[in-house]
DNA sequence: CGTAAGATGAAG
DNA sequence: TTCATCTTACGG
């Protein structure tokens, strides 16, 4: 499946850029959370490619009581226990959809929330499914990011190694120097782990 | 079965 | 600050 960007050539074409495989998402899941930031997620939908960089995210760890999948395995968060890459779609509050990236070996249920993008590809598109032109609007929160690339429920449990979805690496990571650490957003147990990430300054983070 | 809480977003 | 909206998980 060719991810094209809005220039018409493939990612895997451009030399800036790899396409990440299985491989990357097995690293332990805090490293991840980290090593995410700075990579595109695209989503190449019917409608079209959108695609955006990542600012923002928060892991979960198998003994982390605010963990989907903490201590066991249900109908739920059985995709959070799949191969390294595996993506994990759920539906919150009963509104919206939060996207996440599960990683380690498969039985492991840790995974990455990606929380906010910075607009790259589609930004027409996405301002469409949105209903908004405002850029900063676009994907600074887990529900928005979902809406604007047009994530789809149905696509929980597909891997990011082969479908729709992907995430892209640049050559050059960015400089550990600019993330920046806190504790997760919008949570009550756990509260007090610091395992939230996202680039320091950057206008594209969630609010609070 | 009944029900409370939830990894949010938008409006007031 | 409030509320929409609904599924999952868990207790009786």
């Amino acid at each position: 499946m060719p991810l094209k960007n809005k220039g018409g050539y493939s990612y895997s074409e451009n030399p800036a850029y790899t396409l990440a495989g299985e491989t990357f998402f097995q690293a332990p899941t805090l490293d991840l959370s980290q090593a995410l930031l700075g990579c595109i997620l695209v989503h190449d939908s019917p409608e079209g490619l959108c695609s955006g960089i990542i600012v923002e995210t928060e892991g979960y760890l198998q003994d982390d009581p605010a963990c989907h999948a903490y201590r066991k395995m249900t109908p739920r968060n059985a995709p959070m226990f799949g191969p390294a890459g595996t993506c994990y779609i759920y539906l919150i509050y009963g509104v919206h959809h939060c996207f996440n990236i599960v990683c380690r070996e498969k039985g492991v249920g840790e995974a990455v929330l990606i929380r906010a993008l910075e607009p790259l590809d589609g930004v027409e598109l996405m301002s469409l499914r949105r209903g908004t032109t405002q850029l900063r609007d676009l994907c600074s929160g887990p529900g928005k990011l979902v809406q604007a690339l047009g994530i789809h429920p149905g696509q929980n449990g597909h891997s990011l190694t082969d479908s729709a979805l992907g995430v892209l690496l640049p050559k050059t990571p960015i400089p550990q120097a600019q993330i920046e650490t806190s504790v997760r957003i919008g949570i009550s147990k756990g509260a007090d782990l610091p395992y939230r990430y996202f680039i320091k300054d950057n206008r594209f983070v969630s609010r609070k």
